[in-house]
This record gives C-alpha cells, sequence and structure tokens, in this order.
DNA sequence: ATTTCATTGTGTAGGATATACACAATAGTA
DNA sequence: TACTATTGTGTATATCCTACACAATGAAAT
C-alpha cells in the first residue's frame, strides 16, 4: 500500500476506481436542516441529468467516517465547526436498487451512514459537486422524490431530531444570533409537525434557563413587535452536556 | 462477479482472503446483555490466546447489515428472534491500533456497526467461534480489558439503553417469564447505575400499565414472598411502538 | 387622528405527576 | 416464640404541565 495517493478523482476515475482513493462499499449522506421563513429546509443535490439527492460522498482510507462527514458538510456549505450527528447506518443490499452504474467501483453495493447537520440558513451558499448541476434547499414537507432510500434516510434524521429535542436544545445550531420567541416557537412546531401552545412554550422554554432576553424589539412586523432573545452560550451548553430533564 | 460464493471460509481463509465471502472494510459488534442474579451481564469472546472482545463479524455480499447481526447473535447464543438495535458506527482509523494480523484481508481497516441485543439469560448457550476459545457471561461492572475500542463500544451501547430506557420498557427482554417487582427493580438499578426508591418505582411501573400482577407469590426467598409479575405483551408492544412519555 | 386587528406580554387556576416518607404484614431464622 | 429483613400499601407535599383570559401594542385601514 503506497503512502499517499493523489488527493482527487476525476468523475470517471471515481466510478471506476474510486477504491484508489476511498473504502470500499461505505459511503456517508447528511442530511442538512436549515430554517428560514418560518420552514424547515433541507439541502440537496441534483445530479446532472437526473434526479436529487441528499449531499453524500466516501470515506477516504485514512480519515474517520466523522471527518468524512465533516468535509462533505464543507465542501457543500462551505461551512466549518457545524453541529453533525451520526445518527444511523443504512445496510439493506437493495437500498440502491435502480443503480445507473452497472461497473466499475461506482457499481458496488454500498452501506451509507447517515448524519444529520444543523446550520444557519443565512451562512450556508450551497455549491453543487462535481456530479451535481444544482444544489438548493427544499422545504422539508416538500421535497421531490429522492434518489434510491435517501428518502427514508432523511425522515429518519428528522424522526431522530424529533427525539433528540426532547432532552436537548438543539435548536441553537439553526437560529440566527437574535431571534424572537414566535420564531424559536416556529421552529420547534416545523420540527415536531405539530402546534405549540404560545404561552406555555415560552415558559417552558425560559424554564430551560438558556435564553437572554435583550432589550431590544424586532420591529418591522405589522403587529406588536416582539422582544428578541439569543442563547446564552455557556449555559445552553452545559444543558446540552447534561441533557435536559432525565426522566429518571 | 460469480453468483455462488462458498459459504463459508477456514479461519485462514477469512485472514487472507475475506472478500470472497464479506464486504471490505465493514464490520459488526455485538454487545449482548443479559441480566442474572441481580447483575447485569455482558456475553464477551476470548480469543485463542488473546483479549477479550465483543462477539462481532462481518457482512456477507448480499446480505442486510441487520442481518449479519442476527446471524452472528444466532452463532453465538443460539437465539433466534432478539431484540436488537443498531446503535453507532465506529469509524476512527486508529480504532483497531494494535492489530495482530499484518496482512491479507483482515489487516484492512474496518469500519464497524455496533449492534446491541436484550436476551433471557437462562435461554443462552454461549457457544465460542472459530478463533475464541472461550465465550462467557461478564457482570458489566467487572469487564476485563477489551481489545480495540471494544470497551468503548460497550459502554456506548450500554449508555444507549440507559436513555432508551426513559421512554421504551425494553427490560421485557431481559426478564424470564414471571418475575417480581424487586427483581425488575434490580435490572433498572443496575442499568441505571442509580438506587431507585421501592415504592414509587413500584407505582411508576404499574402506571406504565403493561405488567400483570399475578395470584402465585415467589416463595424460597428468606422473607415476605414478593407476588410475581409477567409481561402483557399486547400492551407491552403498544407502548414500545408509542414511547412512553413524549414530553413535548 | 382614530379605529381596527392581528399579534405579543403576562398571569392564574386546576389537574396530573413526581417525590418523600411511614407503618403494617410476613416468611424464614434464631 | 421472638426476631429481622423484606414486601405491600398509602398519604401529604411539592413540582410540573395544561388550559385558558385579558391587557398592551404597532402597523394598517378609515
Amino acid at each position: 500500500m503506497t503512502k499517499r495517493k493523489s488527493e482527487s478523482l476525476s468523475p470517471e476515475e471515481l466510478r471506476t476506481h474510486g477504491d484508489r482513493l476511498f473504502l470500499s462499499h461505505l459511503s456517508v449522506d447528511c442530511v442538512i436542516f436549515g430554517f428560514h421563513e418560518g420552514q424547515l429546509k433541507v439541502l440537496l443535490l441534483k445530479w446532472k441529468d437526473g434526479p436529487w439527492c441528499l449531499p453524500g460522498g466516501f470515506v477516504k482510507h485514512h480519515e474517520s467516517v466523522d471527518y468524512s462527514a465533516t468535509r462533505i458538510l464543507k465542501e457543500r456549505t462551505g461551512l466549518d465547526e457545524i453541529y453533525l450527528k451520526q445518527f444511523h447506518a443504512f445496510g439493506d443490499p437493495q437500498r440502491e436498487r435502480g443503480k445507473r452504474y452497472k461497473q466499475g467501483w461506482i457499481a458496488n453495493r454500498f452501506v451509507t451512514i447517515g448524519y444529520y447537520a444543523l446550520v444557519e440558513y443565512s451562512k450556508v451558499f450551497p455549491q453543487p459537486d462535481l456530479l451535481s448541476s444544482e444544489c438548493k434547499w427544499w422545504d422539508v414537507a416538500a421535497v421531490p422524490d429522492l434518489i434510491y432510500d435517501h428518502k427514508q434516510i432523511m425522515t429518519t434524521a428528522l424522526e431522530t431530531l424529533r427525539l433528540s429535542l426532547n432532552d436537548h436544545p438543539v435548536v441553537y445550531n439553526l437560529m440566527p444570533l437574535k431571534f424572537t420567541m414566535p420564531e424559536l416557537q416556529r421552529l420547534y412546531e416545523t420540527i415536531l409537525g405539530q402546534r405549540l401552545d404560545r404561552r406555555n412554550f415560552q415558559k417552558r422554554m425560559l424554564a430551560l434557563d438558556i435564553l437572554v432576553k435583550l432589550k431590544e424589539r424586532k420591529t418591522g412586523g405589522a403587529h406588536k413587535a416582539p422582544f428578541l432573545y439569543r442563547f446564552d452560550k455557556k449555559k445552553y451548553d452545559r444543558a446540552m452536556k447534561q441533557g435536559l430533564v432525565g426522566g429518571w
């Protein structure tokens, strides 16, 4: 095994001899969530002349899988230091049925490891990769047909996010620096797929003791100006570590 | 690619040419939990002339990863139809440092997918595999040094189990058909690593509405004979599906 | 300038749930 | 027969969750 390999492959080389650079049979797919104008969004790629799919990639020979996910994320969004969490591996041999490539390395069976990312919408500049013609945000509620089992991967990611909301206030990573309580509530509601009581929501959020109420209000809206809040990063980090309730 | 391959390999063939039967770079490890005499147990293998490790194996070319885990479990415990859950993939390139094999297929880097299983102790007849000399239960609190990152894999499994206890009454799979409330409490306590109040525990368990109190008592103990309980499978299954509390 | 209206800010009462704690009953043992 | 560790059951309190009401406000409509 040579010590160093070419650090990049052409699309053609990838198809035929991806194993020069990457582990065989293993891929990574990222479900990248954002939040904008009251809607939960997910970042999708469109293959040249083909279907939509999740941004994904492969694992280099001497690279950790976590790092692969980070790298893919960086390539697609330009973002570093993102909240990124592995949530499930998808290992059905039929998961890629209908694959377009019948030959070469790329035609192999791939087990894919799913990660979801929470990013601040406004900071992202979507970038298609070499095999793609488009890279853009979609409303979670309105994603088109996706390739292979990518729809299921997305659904599982959302499900995981929804559950983790119970014990971890992960939404920090989706919100801008300053935000109003109604905006935060909208985010919870889209993730949970359920309306929440405005007053109880506020009480619950404040009880977490991770928010700071600012003096400013958000003006420009057509009604009473809501206060702005920001996260108290220290308290937020502590809450993330400890978990929220416990149950036992 | 030939359609059918030999369904088994000798240990030597596995070392040198495992890829005839298995996917490269991918393995499965199982953390098999049991409960006996008030202690949470985990099933470990000992390599011939080597360290202890988790029961694991590889993924056949046309087999789902879930099935691989099921197969490995069956081989080690003789059990079918077991509660088995994927919990994390471990993909650090350094995770197998100190590997004994320097050559051949087995020397490759492996990303491993962790599953944990909950089994009824009394039904298990531990069986070593071809590479192992021993297969036996260890107290979770007293497992020896394990190979590679297997200790961390076990810890992560336990952590996952502990958290899932909050929303799913998974212990069904660890208990015998009939059991007493103190026995059930002992199980919760060992999983959680924490003492619980006897009276509140009972109330909480009964409130789940998944237990049936039997007329019989467990005799033979040195004190007041406790009642026996069993799970109401229907209600239990419903509780497993729905989750327990919700939070939101 | 005044009214309108959707929205925000804040509080309270009631119910459900969790926690802390006490005493009687009992099966084997001394 | 008394003793002891354990089990069965209940209650009072605090805490949390849920449902709901009313005043304040800022832009838009009149």
